[in-house]
DNA sequence: ACTTAAGCGAGACGGTACGTCTCGTCTTAAC
DNA sequence: GTTAAGACGAGACGTACCGTCTCGCTTAAGT
């Protein structure tokens, strides 16, 4: 009779203190939503954990890996499901999208993710192979679910894709006014025949 | 008889230079080709340009500004015509966002005076007054007038909106791969009923 | 009639803040006296003085330089006079020695720059050339003017001022305890035949 | 057959391992020679010597007392031997302080003990108490039956040791050029009468 | 021609955050 | 109890830009 869990691997030293990495993530999360992703820096972070630049560094080499480690929970937008019908799955996808974005902590960074390519492009690579792209794959297969039943007004799934997300990410996070409520609706309406 | 230029004040003092104000937006235009935004600082530019701190910040208060002048005439998007037929001024519009957003220096800057709000909301401020609004009103009523015609797959304007800019800027900017050239015909497929 | 001083160079940009220079000096003596050269810190000084890091880092690039110029008044020995008498030239190089080394600065920064020789061997090479070689100069002439007149216990000059220096060093710096009263004329009775 | 040595504390747990002893001391001696001691850090010689940080600190809780431990063998000067006449003694004082100085090890280490006093005082004092003091009682010693003798230039005996003391110190670690050869004789010169 | 006032370059200045480094301590599991 | 491994808080390092601030020189328009 041998350990059945043989590949477990032999931790040496210190172990991680689990207090001080909490202590890090929230820290994160209050500067956040105090002063935004720009504002945010590591030294405050440290300073308001508790924590010294060392350890935040040793375990969050640059910021956008903190703040995506410290927004895992509210980032994660799960997958779209296979309802049954066209409008059900649809109506999924689009009010999963709408609902991640208006998170006020999920907003700000998934914002930070998309828009700081240029100066950070590994936190929107995280972030594309992470969270988006798992999402897309599935928007996609429901989407050509549609396609296959005859219920969609235009059979190019990427071109739908863009349609949908960039309509919410425009009226969530770019003009920031209200009118949600009817957006999937009106999504519906345009996206089915 | 009295002076019938009366706003004009009465200049004094060493006049500005021409030459060191266009070695300033040139040397920006050439900055954010190379580095991009984030990446341009105010002392590299002075730097490039042969000016001293002091006269790039006289001018031009903060990098966003600086910015939007040294691109203001590839950022011009001009405004929607109106050519007879819904299909005819729905795809002008949609055109001119897709040339617009394709031009190099254009949509690093535009890209920046979207997605930099948080850090400096006066640049975006001054984008929208100018370049975003204009346009966005003479789209507004091209599409109106699709809308009385009886053309439009929806009967709200500023949705209708929302899903051109948004698709275009999220297929142009934020997901870069082509597939330009078939976009507007989708877009028309879709919202012209 | 030409102007005379035409050699007096083009002072360019802001000119250089006496008060800020004056308050960075006295922050380094006083963080010299009261925690020693290892423990001073150049963010240390820079606080103390009400100045910014870069500030210090401009003027002085490391903490040798620094200290060197903080202390330069105190370490200055001057030079071995002609008084016309082996003795009393020797007594005027013993003294000038006993006097310099007993100044508590400047035996801080002294002790310093001999010992840190391999952290810095800058600031030896610095001290060595500005300080130590103009005096051991004219030291060597004093104890030459002895040996030609037949006073000196022995002929090797660089072998007296090694006795001499070294001496005075080992009893004012290494065995701090007094008795430097009575040693100059101890090295002259050893050393004056 | 019972244990005879009942006197020996009754060890429990892991014995100190020889082995990882003698490797910290080796590696702090090999880094000693190849960096100075300013440059030789406790990280440094845990490393090279394949220990934990944690063990280098247990049994040598500063850098000073390490490297006191590594080059013990050097550093030891032994001392004065009484051989009958002053000039002997004296010669024999003289050539034990030039041989250690001069043996690369002994020298960085010494010059690193008697110069450190401000950042580590408790070296500078296990130094005097374990090094200096029993050579320089001997050499005391050897100094007074010179001056009961009447053999010696000075009958100051603490004057006489820092004359010995300082110019061996100044020739052979301050100014490193050689002339050690004469220089046993030179002092004799003087301080014999 | 002479005055006046703004433009301009150079560059010093106080700040702030960067990311790195070494320190000496602490916390595990293995031996 | 000792060991290797290595996490941890602390804090200085030297650098880079920020936006502001003197300076002395330049450049015209108004006298």
């Amino acid at each position: 009779m041998t350990d059945e869990s043989a590949d477990v691997p032999p931790r040496r030293g210190r172990p991680r203190s689990t207090k001080t990495r909490e202590a890090v993530l929230a820290a994160a999360r209050e500067l956040l939503l105090e002063s935004g992703y720009q504002r945010l820096t590591m030294e405050g972070v440290a300073s308001r954990a508790g924590a010294s630049k060392s350890t935040v560094y040793r375990w969050w080499p640059t910021k956008g890996v903190l703040v995506l480690d410290a927004a895992a929970d509210e980032i994660a937008i799960g997958s779209v499901p296979d309802r049954g019908t066209t409008e059900d799955d649809l109506r999924s996808a689009i009010e999963q999208l709408i609902e991640t974005f208006s998170r006020p902590l999920a907003s700000i960074v998934i914002f930070a993710a998309i828009t700081t390519v240029e100066a950070d492009p590994e936190m929107a690579a995280v972030f594309r192979e992470k969270y988006v792209y798992p999402w897309r794959l599935t928007a996609a297969q429901a989407i050509e679910r549609g396609i296959e039943r005859g219920d969609m007004a235009s059979d190019n799934t990427q071109f739908i894709l863009d349609v949908i997300v960039g309509t919410v990410f425009q009226r969530t996070l770019i003009i920031k006014e209200p009118m949600t409520e009817g957006l999937a609706d009106h999504l519906l309406g345009l996206l089915i025949s």
